[in-house]
DNA sequence: TTGTGTTTTATTGCCTCC
DNA sequence: GGAGGCAATAAAACACAA
C-alpha cells in the first residue's frame, strides 16, 4: 500500500473488516479501540462499528450535497467508501434525523429569542401605560383647576366652545399634543431603548416583521 | 479504573407511495 | 406487496470527571 492516501488506507482497512463475529470488549479511548479493533482483525469484530473519519467525511460532504438517498446512489456511494448499501442508508437516516432536530434546535432558539424581545416590550409598554395614565390623571386635575378658576372669574359669563359636561378636554389635549408626536424631536436613548420627550418608551416594532 | 452521560450505529414497526 | 422514509428505541462506542 505504498502509494495509498490515508483515507483510501482507511477505507480499504474497514471495507475488508469481516461483518459479524465475536464481541469487542468496551474500552475507554478511541486509541485503545483501535488497538482492538486492529487486534480483532481477522477473528471477527462486534455486530456495532464506528465508521471511520474518512468514511464520515466522505459521507458528509455528500449528504451535503443531496440530503436523499435514491438507489442507485446508495450503491455508488457503498462501492466508493466501502460500505454495504444497507449502512450508507443507515447512516443517511440517522444524518437525516440529527439535521431535524438541529433545525428544530435553531427554530426554538429563534422563537424563544423573539418571545424574550416581546416579553421585554411588553414590559416597556406597561412602565408607558402607568406614566400615560399618570399624566392623564394630572391633565384632569389641571381641567378641573382651570375649571374652577373660569367660573370663578366668569359666573353667569361665556361658556366658551365647549362641549357638553367637558368644555376644556380639547385644551387638555392640546395642552399634551406634542407628546405624542414627539418622536424624533426632544427624545432620548437610555439603556438601548428610544424615549420620547415625555420619557415614554417608543416600541420597535420592526423586529416582529 | 469506574460510573455516567452523550453520540453513533443499527433495529423495529408503522406509514406512504407507486 | 415491496421500497423507502420516519420515529422510537436499543445498544455499542466514546468522553470525561472523580
Amino acid at each position: 500500500m505504498a502509494n495509498m492516501s490515508q483515507v483510501e488506507e482507511e477505507m480499504l482497512f474497514y471495507s475488508q473488516m469481516p461483518e459479524a463475529g465475536g464481541e469487542i470488549k468496551r474500552t475507554t479511548t478511541r486509541r485503545r479501540r483501535k488497538k482492538k479493533a486492529k487486534e480483532a482483525e481477522g477473528e471477527g469484530e462486534g455486530r456495532k462499528r464506528r465508521l471511520s473519519d474518512a468514511q464520515v467525511k466522505f459521507l458528509e460532504m455528500n449528504f451535503g450535497e443531496e440530503r436523499k438517498l435514491e438507489s442507485g446512489r446508495k450503491v455508488h456511494l457503498a462501492a466508493e467508501v466501502g460500505l454495504d448499501p444497507k449502512q450508507v442508508a443507515v447512516w443517511f437516516q440517522n444524518r437525516r434525523a440529527r439535521w431535524k432536530n438541529k433545525q428544530l434546535e435553531e427554530e426554538y432558539l429563534k422563537l424563544k429569542n423573539q418571545q424574550d424581545a416581546s416579553l421585554l416590550d411588553k414590559c416597556h409598554l406597561q412602565v408607558q401605560v402607568l406614566k400615560l395614565k399618570q399624566q392623564l390623571s394630572e391633565a384632569e386635575d389641571e381641567i378641573k383647576r382651570l375649571s374652577a378658576c373660569g367660573n370663578e372669574g366668569l359666573i353667569g359669563g361665556v361658556g366658551g366652545g365647549g362641549e357638553g359636561g367637558s368644555p376644556s378636554s380639547s385644551s387638555a389635549t392640546n395642552a399634551y399634543q406634542p407628546a405624542l408626536g414627539a418622536e424624533g424631536g426632544d427624545g432620548m436613548i437610555m439603556d438601548g431603548y428610544e424615549y420620547n420627550a415625555f420619557g415614554n418608551y417608543l416600541m420597535d416594532w420592526d423586529y416582529l416583521l
